[in-house]
DNA sequence: CTTGCATTTGAGAGCGCTCTCACGATAGCC
DNA sequence: GGCTATCGTGAGAGCGCTCTCAAATGCAAG
């Protein structure tokens, strides 16, 4: 309405509104900072009647903690920052990593935990490592696709750091990661074309350079030799429609009987889904496919396509919970797997 | 490898690696502590060599300013809030959001200022709301989908804030937003639909209660108006595929000549299709079919659709880009409109 | 009624930084 | 050469909070 001075309100002109300070507060109750202060972080041994007090005058003064100064005075930041590669930001718009940024903001809305998420770029990693080592944060979460990601492991000997997904090589033993359990997902599906009476069940597995396409491979695996089953039915795709349709090909080619494929992702699925109508099979009539990820690619096919589901928003709720459990000096697990569950659906009957 | 106790290096024991302090600096460069901030935050009342004597101290010592030093000096906290209304939040895996956040995340990695994302879930918008008003931002940006969440338009009085998509009641004068220029892009698709010789061009709507669907529409029109066209052929959709199908199936009803439609998304345009083919229908050859916002579903129909692509990534950045402009005192435009730029695929030949 | 102990409260010293102000040094001027 | 500007630098006072430590209070026991 006016200049546009109100409109910075940091100058702290007109009004000049005042934020109210726990010296404040501390005076308008008739105690001390230190009382005020117990209050604030409800710290036992307060006398009721002069919580009361306290709760009394910031409720009128409409007081909140400054957190540079509670920061600056407790060395502690209560900051947990989010990182996340650049190379993993290009697919920000993956919906798995969304949810998993969205799980954890959720969880730390309920903490006094604040999200800070940087995108570092390779040329800015430096920079944000400093950042991070400076005493700017009190914790780290890191969600990667990329396993090469992890130059940021070694982050892990001076600062409470949880992966969002497991390294390729676990030795890195003084790290923590929370992953979904890719292999018993993979497993479960596979058994769930057994189940439905499937005998030549083949893979289109992911990349065995990532931990996704080894686990889940090795799932199916663990499946099939339980019950004795031929291994053999194994193609690679790249997590790609196209690599799915040309993996289907490959195995379709072999000229072996195959009534069941369980596809290491939905997108590959989906490729796989046009080669079996191409050659004139139907599914699930004598293809049943399962896929994994449950996205748009596998709820759109028709029939829908089976899918393992990935609890992405408790993954990244786990991730803050992990986290915030390190930082606050407790013991937890180095390895935690979030269960998945089936979604089953057409492809399989 | 040893106890769990270092893997908290916050808690000081072990090697108690203390984090240099400007003190320290100023220490080792021979300066005073002032000198040192001033070189820190680039003041160019310093002798050259000065400076460097300093700069090579900070180098030495690994130095990083401790934010919350600095904030609580500067009465400034280098914070932007992100803040999400959880509404919007459960969309987070709408690739044109986190896009959004991307491009946010980004431009301020070139800045000094650092990303808080909250989500506010409407139980705790209270909560959210002291924060913000708490002193602990410079400033705040909101994206939002639903218009309804601009009960953080008061925000705007006490704090620097801009919007992402522009409100519906543009009233509130004293906001600032940042916002895809929706019409001029409906107009852009439309008049493309002209320029292929379609005639008779129908408008699958969106929600009338929105922004985006009301300025979809309205780009429509104008394009129609121009040229002195129908504009009759109009049906609402919800931005659903399923609203889309119903609304081309009532259009079709209709028993007039349609050569032409434009979808006020992608998804609806997807919902489309199936009823046109349904009808015996082709595209482009019979009707063809425009939509927006250039995502998943646009690109893996057959034949690829014809859409508007929308900047969401410069989007976020200007966002940004705004709002720390808002902080630093300058004056900027309380509204900004993104071009979009149209997607010629062979939906419309 | 005194002593001792537990428990609540307050005083005060920082946390690491910015920023005002005053100082000494250099430069420019008559 | 003495005078006033100009400039770079340092001293020191906070910013709003936490936290230690000591004082004050209350209460049970002697």
């Amino acid at each position: 309405m006016t200049a546009e001075t109100p409109s910075n309100p940091a100058t702290g002109d007109s009004g000049a509104r005042t934020v109210p300070t726990l010296e404040m507060v501390a005076a308008l109750a008739g105690v001390s900072r230190a009382t005020v202060s117990r209050v604030v972080n409800s710290s036992p041994k307060v006398t009721p009647h002069v919580v009361d007090a306290v709760n009394d005058a910031i409720e009128r003064l409409n007081y909140v903690p400054n957190r540079a100064a509670r920061s600056l005075a407790s060395r502690r930041t209560q900051v947990i920052a989010l990182v996340v590669p650049e190379t993993t930001a290009k697919l920000f718009s993956d919906p798995f990593f969304a949810t998993v940024a969205q799980g954890i903001a959720l969880y730390l809305s309920d903490t006094d935990y604040t999200l800070n998420m940087l995108i570092s770029s390779e040329a800015k990693s430096e920079k944000t490592r400093r950042y991070l080592m400076g005493g700017n944060v009190d914790g780290a979460l890191v969600v990667s696709h990329h396993s090469g990601d992890h130059s940021y492991s070694e982050l892990g000997q001076s600062l409470p750091v949880v992966f969002g997904g497991r390294p390729l090589i676990a030795t890195e033993s003084a790290s923590y990661f929370v992953d979904v359990d890719n292999a018993a997902g993979a497993a479960g599906a596979t058994a769930h074309l057994v189940e439905t009476g499937r005998r030549h069940i083949a893979t289109i597995a992911g990349p065995q350079d990532m931990p996704a396409g080894l686990d889940r491979l090795t799932g199916w695996r663990r499946t099939l030799s339980m019950h004795g089953f031929d291994q053999s039915l194994v193609e690679l795709g790249d997590f790609t429609p196209e690599s799915g349709a040309d993996a289907m090909r490959r195995l379709l080619d072999r000229g072996v009987p195959i009534d069941g494929v369980f596809a290491a992702n939905d997108q590959m699925a989906a490729g796989a889904y046009s080669v079996i109508y191409e050659r004139g099979l139907s599914i699930p009539g004598d293809i049943a496919m399962a896929g994994f990820d449950d996205n748009y690619y596998g709820s759109t096919t028709t029939p829908p396509l089976t899918t393992v589901h990935q609890p992405s928003h408790e993954l990244g709720a786990k991730m803050a919970e992990v986290l915030v459990a390190l930082i606050e000096g407790k013991t937890v697990e180095h390895v935690t797997l979030m269960p998945t569950n089936l979604l089953v659906r057409a492809s399989t009957l």
